[in-house]
DNA sequence: GGTATAATTAACCTATAAGTTAATTAACTG
DNA sequence: CAGTTAATTAACTTATAGGTTAATTATACC
């Protein structure tokens, strides 16, 4: 499957964006990301989800002793926003949504001006 | 499903991406959206594929005599986006696509300030 | 009314996504 | 080194996504 395609299945899962949700709080490893889950399906389900979102460029999973901390990748979600872009058009029909994208823009200016590092595989 | 898993799942397809993208266009009868596909797939995977992405939101079907006219509708496209900007902080790196972005906002003032209509469904 | 065109529905097949339990790997801990 | 914790792998089941062909519905045209 192509790689926008394998992004947006994976976010096609609302325990896939609840753990992206949660991961936009920090890193997280396997277990703590498992916690809200664990009553409605087991550890290896979690597993199998969080190798969906790696395999989408959605999530980084590193190593640390026996722990996989797991942070956001913003390569899989700038994927997703570049194909929006190309609707923007559409979806973008009212001034709300400007006033408030303008008003994170004054936020922005402190923050490095570095150019994106291209997505790797 | 929920519907933003469904309009995420509809997405997760080239083919119905490359329907979004000729739609975006301008309206398209069935036949004709399906010409590009015909070769790799029969009519009634094109009529199901379009069905998911009715589904979701993305497009709407009117009736124009034996016709069925498809054109996208707004809601899905504005789901997803209103769902991407939880995580802008993630995707937004650069001051290049805000620079993008602020070109296109001169050429939507002459546009409509129009409330936008209430999802349906 | 008979035929052509547009599109859908029905019935079916196959691959795979999403889950399970049980076993395994890997690192730390006393 | 025996035991505990963290996470993955293996083997399997089940539902469904995405495709097929054949039949059906609906409108237009002569």
């Amino acid at each position: 499957m192509d790689q926008l395609s394998q992004t947006f299945q994976a976010l096609a899962d609302p325990t896939r964006r609840a753990m992206l949700a949660h991961l936009s709080k920090g890193e997280s490893s396997v277990t703590d990301l498992a916690k809200p889950f664990l009553k409605e399906m087991s550890l290896p389900a979690v597993t199998k989800h969080l190798k969906v979102l790696e395999k989408a460029g959605l999530i980084t999973k590193t190593r640390d002793a026996q722990w996989r901390p797991c942070k956001i990748n913003a390569d899989g979600l700038r994927d997703v926003a570049d194909w929006m872009e190309l609707y923007r058009t559409y979806w973008e029909e009212s001034f709300d949504r400007l006033d408030a994208y303008l008003k994170t823009v004054t936020a922005k200016e402190k923050k490095s001006k570095g150019k994106k590092n291209g997505r790797k595989k």
